[in-house]
DNA sequence: CGACTTGGTAAGTGGTAGCTTACCGTTCGC
DNA sequence: GCGAACGGTAAGCTACCACTTACCAAGTCG
């Protein structure tokens, strides 16, 4: 299971997206996004695990608080990787649609 | 509920993934999927069903086999989100750089 | 020290996602 | 037309996942 598996299956959470979203806006502490969401502090504790552990989110302890922040380099990873299958995929459009040119005449 | 939210969903499942990279080769039949993967066929056109209703891929009846592949329209949207997602991060990430910077001094 | 804030962990539960087998529809070649 | 190849759908089962409540640990401030 490589990371990008991973990270895809975190966010295949719609909760999880939405958490990974806010936190890309800046750091946040835990309640706080409990408080956005329509779920418990421990659920959001929960998932913050998940992302954290596939190297989605960073985590600081601030005081009393602990502050998560999306991982740029994790976010970097994932979009590498969904660019090769983008292009992958283009060039299989790309080469199906010559071939059905070479075809007609 | 967005088209990526949906997308990202879908994805959050090993098996859609490893589904969507084999068609970001090119077209390939059902039963060829299913060969190559430990489930069976009638999972994989499960699978299929999902990644379709997202707009992940596109299938073309071909005789009495039918030909998926991964869609680039919708890849390219969901690739554009996920940019957003780390260009926002990296800028929060940024930004903290510059404060801590300012603290310094 | 002692109260309060903040948050991670444990245990338990309900819902659902993914799988299988069985069945049926459609297309092609003889 | 008939049989074979190919694939979608139905029904049912199991395992896991997201959630909740209850509890505990750590830091802060009076």
């Amino acid at each position: 299971m490589t990371n990008i598996t991973a990270m895809l299956t975190a966010l295949g959470d719609p909760m999880r997206q939405s958490i990974l979203d806010r936190l890309s806006h800046g750091p946040m502490p835990v309640g706080q996004l409990a408080d956005a969401l329509p779920i418990s502090r421990p659920a959001v504790s929960q998932h913050l695990r998940v992302l954290k552990d596939v190297g989605l989110v960073l985590d600081r302890q601030e005081g009393t608080r602990r502050l998560y922040q999306a991982d740029p380099e994790g976010l970097a990873l994932l979009r590498a990787h969904l660019d090769g299958v983008w292009v992958r995929a283009l060039q299989a459009f790309g080469d199906r649609l010559a071939i059905e040119e070479e075809e007609e005449h």
